[in-house]
DNA sequence: TCTGCGCTTTGACCTACATCAAACTGAAAG
DNA sequence: CTTTCAGTTTGATGTAGGTCAAAGCGCAGA
């Protein structure tokens, strides 16, 4: 009746993130069990489209790799990115018919789904599902609101550094080579998906990015492969508080 | 042992809008009592702050009467809401020691409070509160989410339309006075709270609302009251799918 | 090797909104 | 009734970033 606590261990049981996230010690096998029955992986090309907005979406998914991102689009053709999606986030809204926005694959992409109907079933039976996915969804709320600052106050230059600073946290995380303050990773985004992310046109991005090489704060590899010299230094001019806003 | 489901059939059992949300039938009676024997009243005048961010919080809450706003401001004073608590909205995060944002009464307010630890405890054994929580803060996201669009791609006219539909059409919802498509109400928010929600400034709300009234769009009396002669007139303001985005 | 095609950069110009400043309004206090 | 003061409106001017246009830069395919 004893699973390991694949949430802390963190041992290899399988590629679907949402199986270490989502479930632990507490809960019984056979639900662990379920959950691997109605699971189920996709993969899309990059530039892919996962789904519109608006269509009928009958599963929820966790990324396993790659990116994707959540657009809106307005009539006009305006876009507003409201998410980026990496390993391990999750997408898909139980009780919820239709997509909300659009869902791409910006690098190639693997899901991991389950079928909304089963998910959510089980979902009642199993607390700590839900309770996981509170967490999460507290996650997005909080990186959405902090994503308003940067869309309502911060200048064109502040929010490139602070889309780089994201990217460059993640990253040094993922490969631990934040030596002595040097991070080295390749841009996932085009200019205009940062542009769309970040509420600003294609060419005031690389304006921006320019200007930050030129005044040292990064240095370019071709068009993608970026490097940060001084973290530090990028902070500075991401207009946060230096001090992280470390809350738990 | 059967406690009448009060989710759906909406009597009065009491001003707390978190027990009409967030228990149901389904739970169990003696877990209604303890949530009545931890939660508490608090009353705060307009203009009050609730919390500071990085303050201490050992509480969630849920708005009973009045308006709240959460907001973040940057080093050098500029400053974003990133909310705004209508009542039966929740704040607080259960399992964060410290407030991640300022939260401020914009009207008299009275809020329903719990102590963290005994929610958490609670939460942790009912496991509706939990799914109940869940579906609120995934509405919140979407709200969230919604303003991004706004803060990134809207103009300021199509901002404060946006804003004045929001306020509209939860007022009709709460009056039921949508007779014929003309709506009043009272405006819960200065100049100055508006521009900091939608990412402008003072002086260009002002405008922007004259400009409005000039156009007929909407009509006011005094500084605070208005009216909207047209509802579908001001919604094609806001820049938004005529279809509403009704999603479920 | 050349060609075409995304993607990016850079320049010249324009405009929506910010900034600065002054006057107005109305309610509360004396 | 006058004063005061927070909130608002309106005007004049400045500017960050948008728009339009033209090159530049790989890279895949012929």
């Amino acid at each position: 009746m004893n699973t390991p606590d694949v949430l802390n261990v963190g041992h290899d049981c399988g590629a679907c993130p949402i199986r270490h996230r989502a479930v632990c010690a507490r809960c019984e096998a056979d639900e662990l069990q379920k959950l691997e029955q109605i699971k189920y992986y996709r993969s899309y090309q990059a530039g892919q489209t996962v789904i519109w907005s608006g269509d009928k979406m009958d599963f929820v998914a966790s990324v396993v790799t790659g990116i994707a991102t959540l657009t809106q689009t307005m009539e006009d053709g305006r876009r507003q990115m409201v998410g980026l999606l990496l390993p391990s986030d999750f997408v898909g809204r139980p009780g919820r018919q239709a997509a909300a926005y659009d869902v791409t694959a910006t690098t190639d992409l693997v899901m991991c789904c389950f079928r909304k109907k089963p998910f959510e079933e089980m979902m009642s039976k199993t607390p700590h599902i839900a309770q996981r996915l509170l967490e999460m969804t507290l996650d997005e709320l909080d990186a959405a609101r902090e994503w308003m600052l940067l869309l309502g106050r911060k200048t064109a230059r502040e929010k490139i550094a602070s889309l780089l600073a994201i990217i460059a946290r993640r990253d040094a995380h993922l490969n631990l080579k934040a030596a002595q303050g040097s991070i080295v990773f390749d841009l996932p985004l085009t200019r205009e998906e940062m542009a769309d992310y970040l509420g600003l046109t294609l060419e005031t991005v690389s304006r921006q990015v320019s200007a930050l090489k030129r005044d040292g704060v990064i240095a370019l590899e071709g068009k993608r492969h970026i490097v940060v010299p001084d973290f530090d230094r990028l902070l500075e001019e991401t207009g946060d508080d230096s001090d992280g806003g470390m809350l738990v």
